[in-house]
DNA sequence: CTAGGGTGTTACCGGTCTGTAACTTCCAGA
DNA sequence: TCTGGAAGTTACAGACCGGTAACACCCTAG
């Protein structure tokens, strides 16, 4: 009931979609297919069916977070076309808007908290998904004419990294509140170095 | 034998010493209890004589994780009593090493990854340890004369925080390779602030 | 030497986990 | 209306989980 999402769509879209949710709430290792099937108002059957093991499952579901996460960026240059600027703001404002979304973490790093096996097929969907944001950030930067670009958007990467961390472990009124007056200043700070 | 620590000494202190080794290695909810007691070279029902639950050793295992952290803070005072801008270099150096001990990030992020109940009791001995670190990082800062000694303490401790998870999606040669240009930058920058 | 507490051993409980087999029901397209 | 595939249902396998009971052992303090 409270993990519903049971609108009448395929099946196989019921059950990504409400694992997504489930294990962004609960972890990943904290819920069962069984669980999930169920609150997706179908069997596990049928889970089998459409993914052939949970570890399948889990990476489709980090697949979908990173589509999502794709179509983020994607809205940034829809909005403010060819202006890097403005979207590397937009991506600040977006970026502290998740911080208060809700208690928990990246579910790409919570996942990667979780799945401790080495070669798990998880993993290698995280990095893809973290090394695609990083490139997408820089090239931020960069289009801003930042000259430090990589400097300045890992230094926002590992913030924004770690304010999500930091919401999940003392809340959302600790040193995450910061964020944007972090982010804002540093990148004041670089476009200053660039210009002087 | 990978997870070995059976050096003889009370059952106790290797129960809690190979459990905070597995949990660190393997997550939380990745280890079972038999496993641990297996690995400590003893039996289930010692390790249930000394902790009630599982849950109970969790917490015990963290508090020894706080207890290790609280006298890292104290060697840096009696390494440079007195001198807290050296202090707080010294403590930039020690995270830059956690960084590159091993892949995992912070056993206390990972736990509250993994531990999704808001009334989990580990949750308060994590958001007590992170917030004593924090003080003693805003401490550190003001006593070496910073202005906006919470302020920097806030952006260095996200920037350590980030990197840890970021060796732990991306692995060690991420972003966190920049984390001491990143943290000296920034003490620098700052102590400029309250000089000029 | 003896008593007693800490420890080890074995077996077990009820529950949950992922994953499967066999069968029934439903529904859309021809 | 017929048919074939997708979905639902029930039951189960085999493993593991946290936690407990009952009992044998050993080692040290008195």
């Amino acid at each position: 009931m409270t993990d519903g999402v049971v609108e009448r769509s395929r099946p196989r879209d019921r059950i990504l979609e409400t694992a997504r949710d489930m294990f962004h709430k609960h972890g990943i290792k904290g819920v069962g297919v069984d669980a999930i099937t169920e609150a997706a108002g179908t069997n596990k059957m049928t889970l089998y069916r459409h993914f052939e093991s949970k570890d399948e499952l889990i990476v489709e579901c980090l697949r979908a977070n990173a589509a999502k996460a794709g179509a983020m960026w994607d809205a940034f240059e829809a909005e403010f076309p060819g202006d890097k600027l403005a979207q590397l703001h937009a991506w600040v404002r977006r970026a502290a808007a998740m911080l208060n979304a809700d208690g928990r973490g990246c579910d790409m790093a919570n996942a990667a908290a979780e799945l401790t096996e080495p070669d798990h097929p998880a993993r290698l969907v995280i990095k893809e998904l973290k090394e695609a944001q990083r490139e997408r950030l820089v090239a931020l930067c960069r289009g801003a004419g930042i000259g430090q670009a990589e400097l300045l958007a890992d230094t926002l990467s590992l913030l924004f990294e770690g304010a999500r961390v930091s919401v999940q472990t003392v809340g959302a009124e600790g040193p995450s509140t910061q964020f944007v007056r972090m982010a804002e200043g540093l990148i004041v700070s670089f476009r200053g170095a660039a210009a002087g």
